[in-house]
DNA sequence: TGGTGTCATTGGAACGATCAAGGCGACCCC
DNA sequence: GGGGTCGCCTTGATCGTTCCAATGACACCA
């Protein structure tokens, strides 16, 4: 029956893996090697329980000896399911600070691994971001998908949600509370809250705050954590903020502009980025982060980490965020309980010298 | 091929595309309502010019009125051959200046993008990199592989290679001249060589190496690009170098006792990482990056973009990397004419105030 | 003895595409 | 006019898996 009657014993197995005949061993040739049907190899694979104990450890020993793995097209033909989650990469940011991507795509794959999928990456068009969604789903090549730049109103989100596509966002709809899709993401305005409240409690009465446009729900979402904290404290923050452009040099500039008029003693600001850009102001007038004024960012990226003296910075917890975005792929895929529509998680502060 | 001949015709559809029937169009759909027979059909997208230009718009217009896209799983299958393109990602490196990986995978997803394939992240094992490429293997999950940390030996290439998997290494096979699988590496001596000609132009004369341990080839590679410029002007390295370990601490320590005892006026090193080191050695000393000692970096990571004033840092061309590894792939892959096995993109070097 | 139920296993039929042949006109040429 | 070639299209078979309904074996109980 089967096309290959060769490889019965042989091909001592290498030090992993029988080696690959030019073409794989099937789910037909493990059946007749272990003297059973197709189908009960299947089970054997896939509902173990169904198997009584010695046929399920005959076929067992079979699919081992011949390094079987099924296949995956087929499977993915018969099933409906890819078990690939799809995730856009934007293009590469370079002269900013940000670091997030890297560090959340490695979390990803690292956990849907443990839950049996694996992270397609595909790159959008600058101009549609839609273009690259709507290819891979007509032609059902991923199961779901991991949006992440939900920052200012995401257009993907609601084509996605329109079209019944599974995907799971992280960031909240902020402009979108009918939005019914999951989400995860993370506390920011308790992230400048921690960071505001540690320079709070080292002596610092004078903080000011640099952060993105006001049209940015993540920045204005973060401004608020400073504020607040301020505000717990009875301190005034009128002339202390300032709002600009997520690049170092509107840091820079920001940062000199407030040096000047409002005289504080620390920095909060929204993005590592812009925290970088304080120290360039720094520099420039010869002062000492950490020293003579404290800084601290937001993001804890390598920048933070490496620069002299260290960047004191909010960091998400990525690794957490993977989990919980892997969680609510899981509940929309059917196999456990769904949860609810959301998950926030708390930031941490990385400490380090510059406050 | 283009099966979207849209686009033109607008963004109107192709937005909001023909609502997705809750099972999609096949192929057999498409046919029905052409007039034609799957095959013809079949022929449409993969080789239209087969087809008479009347019949060929009758399924155009077909496909575009459905919204039909091919089931990868179902093409998967019948030409054994997934049209995906794997790739490991090791653990996000913290606590380094570490930003090759993030630029690469961007312009490697782009790049095989145009080329019809995606690329598949996977998580390696850390102890064992062997079981992630295996798993896929077995599975014909993925076409062909991406090996992306040939440092210091690497198993894997020499195990894809026993397994005659399809792979193409970024990185030369240092230490296996046998080694007959295509490569593309960036000529890291010439950087470091661009490097120290930069400082030598402005004058420095005693100019230091901080590089990594012996035992990596990409260090004594990039040192030798130093040692080159150094001898060419008749000018001693002796007693100018160090080799530490890839971290910022190590950095720290080694420039501060090259300071001590070579006392050179600029420094070269192996990684954006160590330069940060070196600038972390300078503030302690109240030194001033720039004016009063120069600093070179490798890798022009964000760090080197944004840290005050401005790491100068050689750039590898990970775009060009990117594209001849795309090249490299269709040659193995069967489509154009294979060309040699190896590629060696010189990179540029990015100034900036450290120099 | 025969009916009934449970359990482990089986054979056939999808899934949706491409491959390999084959059909069938039209055309051309001796 | 027969035979060959070409262009265009169609019909079955097939890729390797899982779904579905059915089978045989066996025990239990009346």
């Amino acid at each position: 029956m089967s096309r290959r009657t060769d490889d019965a014993l042989g091909r001592a197995s290498a030090r992993f893996s029988p080696k690959l005949p030019a073409t794989p061993p099937t789910l037909a040739d493990v059946a007749e090697r272990a003297g059973v049907s197709r189908q009960t190899v299947s089970n054997a694979i896939n509902n173990p329980d169904l198997l009584r104990p010695d046929t399920l450890a005959r076929v067992q020993e079979a699919i081992d000896a011949l390094g079987y793995s099924p296949n995956r097209a087929a499977r993915n033909l018969r099933t409906r399911a890819s078990h690939l989650i799809g995730m856009r990469i934007g293009p590469a940011q370079e002269g900013t600070a940000n670091a997030t991507m890297d560090r959340f795509v490695h979390s990803l794959v690292e956990t849907s691994r443990e839950a049996g999928y694996h992270v397609l990456l595909f790159a959008g068009d600058a101009v549609d971001p839609i273009v690259g969604y709507d290819d891979l789903l007509r032609s059902t090549a991923v199961d779901a998908f991991v949006v992440t730049d939900t920052y200012l109103g995401n257009p993907q989100s609601s084509w996605l949600e329109a079209r019944r596509a599974p995907f799971v966002a992280f960031g909240r709809p902020w402009n979108h509370p009918e939005a019914r899709h999951p989400w995860v993401d993370v506390d920011g305005a308790a992230g400048t809250e921690l960071a505001t409240n540690h320079l709070l409690d080292r002596g610092h009465q004078r903080i000011a705050w640099i952060g993105w446009r006001k049209d940015s729900f993540i920045g204005e979402d973060r401004r608020s954590g400073w504020s607040r904290a301020m505000h717990a404290r009875d301190l005034s923050t009128t002339g202390m903020a300032c709002r600009v452009e997520d690049t170092v040099a509107s840091g820079r500039e920001a940062s000199a502009v407030l040096l000047d008029q409002a005289h504080p003693s620390a920095f909060v600001c929204a993005s590592d980025t812009l925290a970088m850009g304080v120290l360039h102001t720094l520099r420039d007038r010869g002062l000492r982060a950490g020293e003579n004024i404290a800084v601290v960012g937001f993001d804890d990226s390598q920048v933070a980490q490496v620069v002299p003296p260290g960047l004191t910075s909010v960091r998400q917890p990525l690794e957490d965020v993977a989990v919980e975005v892997v969680k609510a792929l899981e509940g929309l895929l059917g196999h456990p309980p769904a949860v609810g529509p959301g998950v926030l998680l708390p930031p941490t502060l990385a400490m380090r010298g510059s406050s």
